[in-house]
DNA sequence: TAAATGTTTCAATATGTTTTGAAAGTTTAA
DNA sequence: TTAAACTTTCAAAACATATTGAAACATTTA
């Protein structure tokens, strides 16, 4: 395989994996080449390559940085801003964890929690809810420490799971 | 809050949860509801219940017993088909995990391999993506493989893994 | 066998999301 | 201060996805 279409194929994957994550594909394609791409680019870079519109391109990377995985660069002399990602893949996959669970899983928590306290006694089929809500609270609750716990192993922490994992 | 409006709420958010992790609204609200109702339940009931067509009912019910979550169940004396949720959670989220690691990581691995194998001697271009790919499908068959680990601790995963992270 | 009961399929439609592009806004340099 | 260089915003248009509902299909019972 030749170098650009190896980097047209890795930019399409990556913007269909975030479409399946919830993440929206043009947004996942720009994360995509400045990853790949050893310089940071300009905003005229990105719709050059990726042919999208400005406007497109900005809001993307708007929401890029707010997620803390894409940074504004200046460039002495040049009055444009370039962007470059995250470099490192371990903090790059904590910085999402922890986005994830702090826009879905906190609020969903909440939600269950709260009605989870209904009054039971009520009737069977309301007893029934407010058990399996109760235990969907728990799983929920100890799936998010535990995700908290792996990714708080601030360097290497998919390995160091594994090795603990495996004792 | 009220039964009525507690189930309203959970089913609903159920929804939302789903879409955002880019499984569709319907098909999260037929599992919510089959979760939290004691009886199994009909395509009539559901329908009636979350107000959808009979098509898609049917679709997003197949679509379910696809991911091994929900199953279809005979009653005694009945014609009609019933149907249920998988009622325990940490089964729930195993199926869910195996599933998600089946249709979308092992997919881009396969991708990652491909494309990591281009010549980097070609350019410094080609040789920063050499590595950023090698470096990337490293982390995420890493990941993979943690993932797996995980949910291969049949009963209470969770907590096992929690017990042996805090060691 | 035909009628009754039930399920699936799929083209048309409705709904929801993303993208565009031009106008408004901002910053810099002279 | 004004013009030039650049970025952001947002209504309209394009695109993608989910939903409907009626027809086709399947199974059971009499």
């Amino acid at each position: 395989m030749k170098f650009t279409e190896a980097k047209s194929k890795f930019i399409q994957t990556w913007g269909a994996l975030g479409s399946q994550w919830g993440i929206n594909k043009t947004m996942a394609q720009i994360h995509a080449l400045l990853m790949i791409s050893p310089e940071p680019l300009s905003m005229e870079d990105i719709m050059e390559e990726l042919q999208i519109s400005r406007g497109n391109t900005s809001m993307n990377l708007r929401a890029l940085m707010d997620w803390g995985i894409v940074f504004k660069e200046y460039k002495p002399g040049e009055r444009k801003e370039f962007f470059t990602a995250e470099g490192n893949i371990d903090e790059l996959a904590r910085k999402i964890a922890k986005e994830r669970s702090r826009r879905e899983i906190k609020p969903t928590l909440r939600v269950l929690q709260d009605i989870s306290a209904i009054d039971g006694s009520e009737s069977s089929k309301a007893a029934h809810f407010k058990a399996k809500t109760e235990e969907l609270y728990d799983f929920v609750s100890r799936a998010d420490n535990m995700l908290e716990k792996i990714i708080d192993q601030k360097e290497n922490w998919i390995t160091k799971t594994i090795m603990k994992l495996m004792g």
